[in-house]
DNA sequence: CTACATTGTTAAACTGATTAAACAGTTAAC
DNA sequence: GTTAACTGTTTAATCAGTTTAACAATGTAG
């Protein structure tokens, strides 16, 4: 109900405007208009095709579905019928009768800008991208709280929405997720409840090991981390590794070197302020994300902090762009596009019955670039 | 085939760090399992609640629909069994047989990343939170030059797949769109052949008015553009606008203040520099989109003139986050959400055949930031 | 020359709903 | 006291496909 339009008040005034200005210099366009287009189109059905060419309909049912008993000639014959009408089938009735919807779905967190995030958009180019190639659409869901208490997620499959479902950005506070273990669906960029739901994830462990490991070669040895939703398994991981490599170097993690930076830009900023106001002699920050890393690189730099000279910035994710910021990010780079595409395809195969169960961890790396550099000496 | 996943060779290794992370700290999780859960969910269609119930299907259906015909009591036992079963209708078998199929498909231009876009993103916003509340799902599709090839976006309603489409992000040089001009579509935000689509778009005259009038006020009189895609409509309103508005106040425009963006931040910084080198005298820029305006900014910043003080920058769209720009952005504010909600509701009026043409206009203004100033005086 | 596969096609059942028309059972009108 | 109108429910057709089982036609083996 946030939204009260009073457009109507405009359009007359606008659309005078508007007129004016397409008159004057708008483009040609080719309107291949047919005679009658007003009619209803005429929907043809298999029906139609089969007595146009003179077989059953059971027949052009099985050349659709290139069944193999069909001989060629006829197949031949029925596809040439199929083309001159300009026949499709109807995938409702499709699904219907053949309990495949051809229908994936992607269940995004209630963030206010989950559609405008440059993390998900990665993952959801590469989960479109393959889905297309595969086959199926893509329905779009929001995981509002009022959505899974009304029970919207189980109808998805219940009401034969679709076939399968991959969630991103989810974790094992979500309890809704063990709703759906019964069907196939896919975490995203996760685990949970110790594999019980099948997923997709990066090897955070792998980033943050090699993260950690330029930072200490670089000399830094009082490393702080903004991190956040410790809930998350997959952000556990990077804290982990962060305290075992420290640890490993004979440097004992302290509590006041931890922030929790929500994700978010400002919270990177916040968490930034936080962490130099408790330890002068921080010299490098370790973030979850790049957003965090941009947020308190902007407060650093905002502050009279040099980035790398005073403080070293490590990201996570590699989002775009981030060539192009000032000192461009180093950064652990998550291959996102084809995470989307492993959990796209594992997710197909899901539904198809190859496979049982999926838990499949893709390898990633850290991309040095200028936020990092040796450590100060004072 | 950009994606080659080599997951399986560090599944088995990655597998086995996760499982111990999991198993050393992972939260507790309710599973409320069924007893026989792993067996075929046993569909319940509208037979069995019709027996269930001793009635006929049809009264189910009648009751499901909620039509009149049905008395109380018989509507309210009827219920109580639906509830009871735990019934929930095949949107399939509704769809096929009632010929809506409560499914609305939003195509995004085949920009690589459209999904990770600020500006869609918070268009799809409004859509989706609509369409939710309509009873409407979301299918999202890419308009590749393959898939229009292939005649897919027509197969999105021959196929029954969706009711009706929202475009967005598309102008007069997508041919395409015409074909889909016997169908219920709506082109957002742009206009199409002088109006022979649907369309809601924003006031972009009026938002360039202001800001070229704040602009002037503040003194400033050679002023640049830099615009992008002049084959759209919108776009040339702008255009337009700020050639009137010059005109208006006296001042002749000289082509070689304009420059065009790509609507991209590299665009923008691109643009920023050609400009200056043109035209040593100009104090200020409109740009077309906030991306360019930013990557206008950061060329400025980075060599050596000052943002206003120097050069004022006035933008378009007003994207999340600009005010933690530094300085942060002047811009026209697009009702980006609101344009999504009217798109989404008009779409489903024309669907319903409640309208037969839809030509709206959402208001837009300015908001005052740093990124403006008093022209300077040499 | 029957018996038996094999091959290609089809009739009919099925998917799970909506809806127009028919049908009883009441009530109201003339 | 019939006729007409109204209620509430059901019968049956329909939406547009898939799939199983049956079938005819042909080829092959015994």
């Amino acid at each position: 109900m946030a939204a009260k339009l009073k457009n109507e008040l405009h359009e007359s005034s606008n659309l005078a405007g508007s007129k004016l200005a397409g008159a004057s210099n708008s483009i040609q366009v080719n309107f291949n208009s047919l005679p009658a287009e007003e009619n209803p189109p005429e929907r043809i059905s298999i029906r139609d095709v089969a007595k146009q060419a003179g077989v059953s309909i059971a027949t052009v049912s099985m050349v659709l579905n290139q069944n193999p008993r069909i001989s060629r000639p006829t197949h031949a014959r029925v596809q040439r019928v199929i083309d001159s009408m300009g026949y499709r089938p109807n995938r409702l009735a499709q699904s219907l009768s053949s309990r495949y919807t051809q229908v994936l779905a992607v269940m995004l967190p209630p963030l206010r800008h989950a559609f405008a995030d440059a993390y998900f958009g990665e993952i959801l180019s590469g989960i479109s991208d393959r889905a297309g190639k595969l086959g199926h659409k893509l329905l779009i869901e929001q995981a509002k709280p009022q959505y899974i208490k009304e029970g919207k997620h189980i109808e998805l499959y219940e009401r034969r929405f679709v076939d399968g479902l991959l969630c991103l950005g989810f974790n094992e506070k979500h309890a809704f997720l063990s709703d759906l273990r019964q069907y196939p669906m896919i975490l995203v960029d996760n685990r949970f409840g110790d594999g019980v739901l099948d997923y997709v994830h990066c090897d955070y462990r792998m980033g943050a090991k090699q993260a950690m490991n330029c930072l200490l070669q670089l000399g830094h040895r009082n490393i702080g981390m903004i991190y956040a939703a410790p809930e998350s398994p997959t952000a556990r991981d990077v804290l982990e590794v962060y305290t075992t490599e420290l640890r490993h170097a004979g440097i004992e993690p302290k509590e006041s070197w931890l922030a929790d930076g929500c994700f978010t830009d400002e919270g990177g900023a916040a968490a930034a302020e936080l962490l130099t106001h408790r330890d002068k002699d921080i010299t490098a920050f370790l973030c979850g994300n790049d957003k965090m890393a941009l947020g308190a690189i902007r407060y650093l730099v905002e502050h009279g902090h040099k980035v790398p000279q005073d403080i070293s910035v490590v990201g996570f994710d590699d989002i775009q762009h981030l060539a192009y910021a000032n000192p461009s990010l180093t950064t652990v780079h998550l291959p996102l596009y084809e995470l989307g595409v492993a959990a796209c395809e594992r997710l197909v195969s899901r539904i198809r019955g190859k496979v049982d169960h999926v838990a499949d961890v893709l390898p990633t790396h850290l991309v040095l670039r200028e936020s990092t550099s040796i450590v100060r000496t004072r």
